[in-house]
RNA sequence: GCACCCUUAGCUCAGUUGGUUAGAGCGCACCCUUCACACGGGUGAGGCCUCAGGUUCGAAUCCUGAAGGGUGCACCA
């Protein structure tokens, strides 16, 4: 018994003094690196691989609480697959993420006192990416500190030549395929932003907002947005609706409206909703997804009222050139004037899409740009994950996702930014035609690039087989499709949806097996973190004050999929309490002789556990086996074997034996602090002069 | 409008395929500087598992309905 454990053990445990030292050596063992691996454990070449590809983060920034989550899980998962003796891949990465990185620094710009709009786009190219890449090797060193055993070798960038590449050899073989188009259609514009933006780049926020009725001739129409109405020459009602069953389609009449006298013209069409005001409206095709598929239907002319800043265009009359927020009044004074205004229901509520950035209203706009035939790229993607190709954690993400994509639109992919990947085609004009190549190269002379770049998700949604090499290298022969997906639910349809369509368009299989989706981390109260409300928490001033193991306990116990988690002080606090009661069980074995034989009871009630955290690793339920792990450390082994050993020198090969397992259990989910007691263990080969395994290579204790 | 989720101890939440006395963390009360650890140890209080039916030998768990709360999607004049 009497032995002195390594003088280390007699302070509290520091991890700060740890866990930089700790990460030096794994990363000269090379042993992220599968092709570097040992042998597996059990002595066989490690044949089946293994695979995560890293949800890359936006290079514009620190990393925040959810990249720490994810960083956390999936370094769980690949630490406990390298025990078990696949052959791990975690592919590591950073995104260029256009439109977001862009307004992050416009915001940088605006606090200098400059603006985007006028500057070379060049120029303003260069700045962003210098800023992108000083932020990406930032955020790398972040990583590490969050003990992230990736392929730092593999480490992919958005806007790498041979990830563009891929990029571009999809957007042809899709034009080829004809599940591309360019056209004019509706798109939803920022007027701050200046670009046009994804369905799912917009929310909704309710607003109460005056809904106007107006005489229209014979009409009341109904309208929230008088000052859209100049242009508004065709009354629409629904062809079954008795109150109107007088006038018939193509019906004319001459009627006062805004500017004087106008000829308008009688349309039946379904889109009229009855319930809705009178039952009639005037339709604004330019401004209006529903206008412009009714004014599409009925072959109506449509006519721009509103320019891109928010400002009335000539059509407007005497309102030109006001921005539409003053001139909805002045519009409606003016028909008042005209006696023209019925009644105005002072209560309406309805919704309103804006920015999701600027939450500006957003303006729809008639543009000409790229879409994606999204419903021919879903249906291929919908039946892989009805066929069960795809396990989802939490499994009701399944429904969710499917319902999205059934009912999916097409998805507009050009941007008015500088900053992405600049979009492959060339327009040729002729008066009112226009020629369209898709290529790299100008076709011949007189051709005009398209001065668009892609929805940074278009890239992003490639990113599982672009990144291994597709279609060639042996790294997409290895390691596609890869095994785990894991990322925030909140990228279900903006990234997961688009990975399984493209990969499954690609490759002609689903990218992952299983997608897991984390929640969102939120703070103690369960609100969201954000800079306004100075309620953020930065996991790598967590790792710094309680350690990265006590961050990351507090980071997986709790934390079921799908659901929100709250992380703050305390509970990172008693992971770090843990941590320390770990370090001192480990003081008071390495304090004795290791003599007598692992008593048979203590050994089946390890394997119980071994089995049962083994299942729930395997079923995705990391919170309870990291729990199960705390409470059997704490409360079994410190709190009672250890107790019933004291005196007791025959208790000494049992001790051993739980200490060095529950090591090797507790690796995935404290990397540091396990491999550092294990450090200072004494080597199980001593004899033979083989130096002492990191544990990252150990073997898992359960088959 | 369509879809999804939640309701369990003061608070935040677990509870895996239905199975003894429903759990954890934090908080709370009281006690202990005992030789691995005060970054510790011990003891204890606290729950008609939202409600109403049903299935079952047995329901927090499965089914139906109600109430309350939350989230996502969508071309609402």
């Amino acid at each position: 018994m009497a032995k002195e454990a390594p003088e280390k053990f007699t302070k509290p445990y520091q991890p700060q003094e740890v866990e930089p030292a700790i990460y030096k050596k794994w990363a000269e063992s090379d042993f992220f690196n599968p092709d570097q691996l040992p042998p597996s454990p059990a002595g066989t070449p490690r044949t089946e691989s293994y695979t995560i590809i890293m949800p890359p983060p936006n290079a514009n920034g620190s990393l925040h609480a959810g990249h720490a989550v994810f960083v956390t899980l999936e370094d769980l998962l690949i630490r406990y697959n390298r025990m078990r003796g696949k052959k791990t891949l975690w592919l590591p990465g950073a995104d260029h993420a256009g439109f977001e990185t862009q307004v992050v620094y416009e915001k940088k710009l605006e606090k200098e006192g400059r603006t985007r709009f006028g500057m070379q786009p060049s120029v303003l190219r260069n700045e962003i990416l210098q800023f992108t890449m000083a932020n990406k090797s930032f955020m790398e060193g972040q990583m590490r500190q969050l003990g992230a055993s990736c392929d730092w070798n593999r480490e992919k960038f958005t806007l790498e030549p041979d990830i563009v590449a891929i990029v571009y050899d999809t957007f042809k073989k899709l034009y080829a395929d004809n599940l591309l188009y360019r056209g004019d259609r509706i798109v939803n514009w920022c007027s701050k932003h200046q670009t046009s933006l994804s369905n799912l780049e917009t929310n909704r926020i309710s607003r109460k907002d005056p809904f106007y009725y107006f005489q229209y001739g014979p009409f009341v129409i109904g309208t929230v947005r008088p000052e859209t109405k100049f242009g508004d020459k065709y009354v629409v009602m629904h062809p079954s609706d008795a109150r109107y069953a007088q006038y018939k389609e193509g019906d004319q009449m001459e009627l006062e409206w805004i500017n004087g006298p106008i000829i308008a013209t009688v349309i039946k069409d379904e889109a009229s909703d009855p319930e809705v005001g009178s039952g009639v409206m005037t339709i604004t095709p330019w401004h209006s997804g529903i206008d412009f598929e009714i004014a599409r239907r009925h072959n109506l002319p449509y006519e721009q009222i509103i320019d891109e800043r928010g400002k009335l265009l000539p059509i407007a009359g005497e309102f030109a050139g006001l921005n539409i927020k003053d001139a909805r009044a002045k519009v409606v004074e003016k028909l008042q004037a005209k006696g023209l205004v019925v009644k105005v229901d002072e209560e309406y509520v309805h919704e309103v899409p804006v920015c999701y950035k600027c939450e500006r209203e957003i303006e729809p706009q008639v543009k000409r740009q790229w879409f994606v035939k999204a419903k021919e790229l879903a249906q291929p993607a919908i039946e892989a994950i009805e066929r069960g190709d795809i396990v989802f954690y939490p499994d009701h993400f399944k429904k969710i996702l499917l319902n999205w994509l059934s009912g999916i639109e097409d998805w507009n992919i050009s941007r008015q930014i500088v900053w992405g990947i600049p979009i492959p085609a060339w327009y040729k004009h002729n008066g009112e035609s226009e020629e369209v190549f898709v290529g790299e190269e100008a076709p011949g002379e007189g051709w005009e690039r398209d001065p668009d770049t892609f929805d940074t998700w278009f890239s992003s949604g490639q990113w599982p087989f672009a990144t291994l090499g597709f279609p060639n290298a042996n790294d997409f022969k290895t390691f596609y499709p890869t095994q785990v997906m894991e990322t925030g639910g909140d990228l279900i349809f903006f990234w997961v949806a688009r990975m399984i369509m493209l990969g499954l368009y690609r490759t002609g299989k689903v990218p992952f097996s299983t997608v897991y989706l984390h929640g969102m981390v939120t703070s103690k109260d369960g609100k969201k973190m954000s800079k306004s409300k100075g309620n953020v928490i930065s996991p790598l001033e967590m790792s710094e004050k309680f350690g990265t193991d006590a961050l990351r306990m507090g980071l997986i116990i709790g934390n079921t999929p799908g659901t929100p988690t709250a992380l703050y002080d305390d509970k990172i606090k008693s992971y770090k309490l843990f941590a320390n009661k770990l370090w001192n069980i480990a003081r008071f074995v390495l304090s004795q002789e290791k003599t007598g034989d692992i008593k048979p009871e203590f050994k089946q009630e390890f394997d119980t556990l071994a089995r049962e955290v083994t299942e729930d690793i395997e079923q995705y339920r990391f919170y309870m086996a990291a729990e199960k792990l705390y409470h059997y450390v704490w409360d079994r082994f410190a709190a009672e074997i250890v107790e019933e050993s004291k005196g007791k020198p025959e208790y000494s090969a049992s001790l051993y034996y739980i200490l060095e397992n529950s090591l090797k259990l507790l690796h995935p989910f404290m990397p540091f602090i396990t491999e550092e007691i294990w450090g200072s263990l004494p080597a199980p080969t001593q004899e033979s002069g083989q130096p002492r395994r990191l544990l990252m290579v150990e073997p898992w204790p359960f088959n």
